[in-house]
DNA sequence: GTCTATACAGTGATAGAC
DNA sequence: GTCTATCACTGTATAGAC
């Protein structure tokens, strides 16, 4: 097992853990919340091992955010759905989207990096990259073969993807965010995305004659 | 002028003072980056006089986020659009509703709360109602007077609302937030509640027949 | 009410022994 | 590499004079 490390994964098995500790704790707290001695304690190492593994704080939350985004959003594909059954794909896609965005992950990566971007620009471009734009262009894709399919009708699929997830998400994302009322619990999501597909299907759906 | 403060608004006028420089340093720096001193500073006080006004540092910034809120969003109004004339009026009302959402007092509020809002749970419930509470029942109420003069066909008008901003917003808002790009200049966000516009019209217009 | 001065806790980071 | 002990520093909060 002790070649089988995945690309950037730190060599040593202490780094490992301090990073998964700093992960925890950053994710829950945020980053100002958090100090060093709490990631070491709770990493079972000393403060001075966390700093021979990493140059400083800033570092290890750069590291932890980067890691977090690739291994979140990988997931997201809408490549084997049917475009002639848009109903179907749209919702399963509506679907993937707002479970994807609205889990606890999600929304704790999220509320870190809207606050800390000010601090650590590069971590937006970072996010965007590994997350909104990923799923975008998988939704993008998906329309362009509805659209060749003759299953839709979408001048501008890129913005036409851009407004799916906006209808898909209306203010489910922003609820979540300001922890709302009893958490929107599964059968929200699903009217949720129900209602989204059929406005998203009535505005792009092929005109008759 | 003495006697014409709003309600709310502390009688004395260094407690304004403090206030008025917790709120821009709070919005610039977020709660965790902003020491008393610092206001204190800001404001021409000594520390011991702000500890004087406030509690401590969570009730003043309790405090600067409620009086943001409603005072940010209390312009907000849907009343005097034609229903008659909806995609002039959605125009319109797209338009407003991303002005205020994109502009940089509404995202850094939006910033500072979604995270703080562990720290501070009553902060989600404040921001909602100031906020997208009182935009939705606006543009929910505009729609329904468009349904009553056979402008529009939406059986869940709230529903409808919702999808609105979504259509409108969609990742603008999180652009800014991440603070990519050369942030999408007017002429951005004119195309954008355009196009956002016309989807929702094709959705929602009268069907022939 | 307002100020100056200070006690106190907790932070990021490092030195030196093993 | 890893630890214990400690550094210099910052921010919170309070005491006491005016």
């Amino acid at each position: 097992m002790e070649g089988t490390e995945q690309v950037d994964a730190p060599v040593s098995g202490k780094a490992e853990s301090i990073l998964a500790a700093a992960t925890r704790t950053f994710l829950a707290d945020g980053f100002g919340a958090v100090s060093m001695d709490t990631i070491a304690r709770e990493a079972g190492v000393s403060k001075a091992t966390v700093y021979s593994h990493f140059t400083g704080k800033e570092e290890l939350f750069g590291a932890m955010v980067g890691r977090v985004c690739e291994r979140h959003f990988e997931t997201f594909s809408a490549r084997e759905l049917d475009p002639t059954d848009v109903r179907t794909s749209l919702t399963t896609l509506g679907r993937r989207f707002l479970d994807l965005v609205l889990s606890p992950d999600a929304i704790a990566v999220h509320r870190i990096i809207v606050a800390e971007v000010s601090r650590f620009p590069a971590l937006g471009e970072v996010f965007w990259r590994a997350g909104p734009e990923r799923t975008l262009g998988q939704i993008e894709a998906f329309l362009r073969r509805a659209v060749a399919a003759g299953s839709l009708e979408i001048a501008q699929p890129r913005i036409a993807a851009e407004q799916f997830v906006g209808l898909i998400r209306g203010e489910n994302h922003l609820r979540h965010l300001l922890r709302l009322g009893p958490e929107s619990d599964k059968s929200d999501i699903g009217d949720a995305v129900r209602v989204g597909v059929e406005t998203f299907i009535r505005a792009f759906r092929v005109r008759a004659g």
